[in-house]
DNA sequence: CTATTAATACTTAAAATGAGTATAAGTGGC
DNA sequence: GCCACTTATACTCATTTTAAGTATTAATAG
């Protein structure tokens, strides 16, 4: 768009291209699970390819991608963020000057295993040890948190020091701050440029730190996947907090106990049970089937169903502003 | 990115450009405001410029077309969405096979109006009237509901007829679903499927209503700029809830009246006084200069002034889960 | 038939919210 | 200097929501 007058418009254009990739997401055996693309020699990748003429919408490109390379047939998509930034890694592609990619998130039912391509199904923790909290601070925390202290200790001014002491907290949750689910994008930002992570090495960015001192844990993935995986972790932990986003990832039939174990997988937190069970209940967002789980070791729990119509009855719960009626 | 294996990526790319355009906001005497090019002949438009091979970042390239068209610099800066359909308009525009368009929202804390081009501050409901329920709800409204009202009538089936009917309450919350401030992006997209909006009809759609019937108030822009500008304001709006982003907004000094017009002109709706007051004190995101308003016609009010430091300070508001303290 | 594992049901105190009322501190007009 | 008028600011109070538990019930494995 944006044909405005001609006056206002150098014409001057590059050559560009634009991919488009996915986080297809999935949760299945208590994990969060993430569809990417692996071979022996080259690091994981999301689905990803360009776009093309054929394609009529960005959408509809992006999941004739994620078909032809996975199989997968996805259901729910939404847009991430388009990633652009000229400097952007182009490994072994001299076409085109610069490459946009649209990032997208998909969430799919069930981690199939077509035996389909080298799509595989991988935790997605694999990338972000540090971001799974379900049992505790997992010990890689410590070493992270030293090595950022230390961080914080070579700024050079007093001032540059408050600034990193204060992101680290907030990233981290150190101090009075609580760790919070949905920095993961943060979190990876600050290990990706004080090179703590092994892709700022290879990106040869010059970071704080010293490319042995990256940590091990965690995989890296080609080019900046690992940064749209974490946008992408950060967005659904955001989102279900306010959306009923879960239940595309849950089987048709489902208890409250695995309901409550898919979020706790996504968010890398553990829950209070009857909390948890009050809050769904109270949302009205699902019904009894009138099943009982086939026993997994403990009172059979009844099943419950989401209620595809809420999503049309009534807004969904959000946070309120004061709005006044009558008298304000 | 996605430099994976070749075999998975047919080389076959379309001639492409991409625009950046700003959603640029501000709030003045108490209306919410954009930052509109306009000219006698076209249709208004946002700022907004092709992605050039000079502009290392995009939102890079974002800013300096702003400021060569507005002479407006940019402070808070966040992407919105690519818009990249291959039927997107491309009035007067052969050099390319497809348009990607990335929106951006920007705020802006005063409406200078430097006569600088054509730019202009434009009160945001101009274009959307619908969405201004400050003073109750507007007129306008009627007819919408009465013609959507028609719309529903005419559905094909009795299935489709629940969809629609569905659909319009949530969109303008009809019966018992309240009015909902962040759909305004819902709103217009129904507006503009069933012909309701000029637009429809200019990109020769073939909608439910006659061109005739297209409701006259909320002017029309350029190209999709108003599906641009709508999704801006649902995202302002929803974003003012859990991030304190209106303080990019307010000058340095404000009272807490101020705010509270401010927000009440993004949300388009009246706030209770006392609550919105509790709740911005309570939150700690202010803190009093120790001055006082030139009276305004009664008591002076004192002057308040964001505390930047609670940005790093702590993390801020936000809907929670019920996370597991000691026992779960 | 008992220890274990879940599921489900209640309880209780503390916070947050919604909707006001009451009082204070200015201004403009006379 | 007093009155009417505007705002600003301070309090109140009932109702809902949370957070954090405890208690009871229903299965299964041995």
């Amino acid at each position: 768009m944006k044909s405005s007058s001609p006056t206002r418009r150098p014409a001057a254009r590059d050559a560009l291209a634009v991919d488009l990739s996915a986080v297809i997401v999935s949760v299945s055996a208590d994990q969060p699970k993430v569809l990417s693309v692996s071979s022996s020699d080259a690091p994981d990748a999301l689905p990803a390819g360009p776009l093309e003429v054929r394609h009529r919408t960005l959408e509809g490109g992006l999941r004739s991608w994620v078909e032809a390379q996975t199989r997968q047939s996805l259901g729910y998509v939404e847009q991430l963020y388009t990633f652009g930034d000229r400097d952007r890694l182009l490994q072994g592609r001299a076409e085109a000057s610069r490459v946009l990619s649209i990032g997208y998130l998909a969430l799919v039912r069930e981690a199939r295993h077509d035996g389909a391509g080298e799509a595989e199904w991988k935790d997605w923790y694999r990338y972000f040890p540090w971001e799974d909290h379900r049992a505790g601070q997992p010990r890689i925390l410590d070493r992270i948190e030293r090595l950022l202290r230390r961080w914080v200790a070579d700024a050079g001014s007093r001032e540059e020091r408050l600034v990193r002491e204060q992101r680290l907290r907030l990233a981290f949750g150190l101090r009075d701050v609580p760790w919070s689910d949905e920095r993961a994008l943060e979190r990876y930002e600050l290990l990706y440029e004080t090179g703590l992570v092994r892709e700022s090495h290879r990106d040869g960015l010059r970071p704080w730190a010293a490319p042995e001192e990256a940590i091990e844990q965690g995989e890296s993935m080609l080019a900046d996947h690992r940064r749209v995986l974490a946008t992408a972790i950060s967005r659904l932990r955001g989102k279900i907090k306010y959306r009923p986003v879960v239940f595309e990832l849950m089987p048709p039939q489902f208890s409250f106990l695995q309901l409550q174990r898919a979020v706790e997988a996504l968010a890398g937190l553990r829950l209070h049970k009857s909390n948890f069970r009050r809050l769904v209940e109270s949302q009205g967002l699902v019904e009894e089937t009138g099943e009982v789980s086939g026993s997994t070791g403990g009172r059979p729990a009844r099943l419950l169903r989401f209620r595809t119509d809420v999503l049309l009855e009534r807004p969904v719960p959000g946070v309120r502003l004061p709005v006044a009626r009558g008298k304000g």
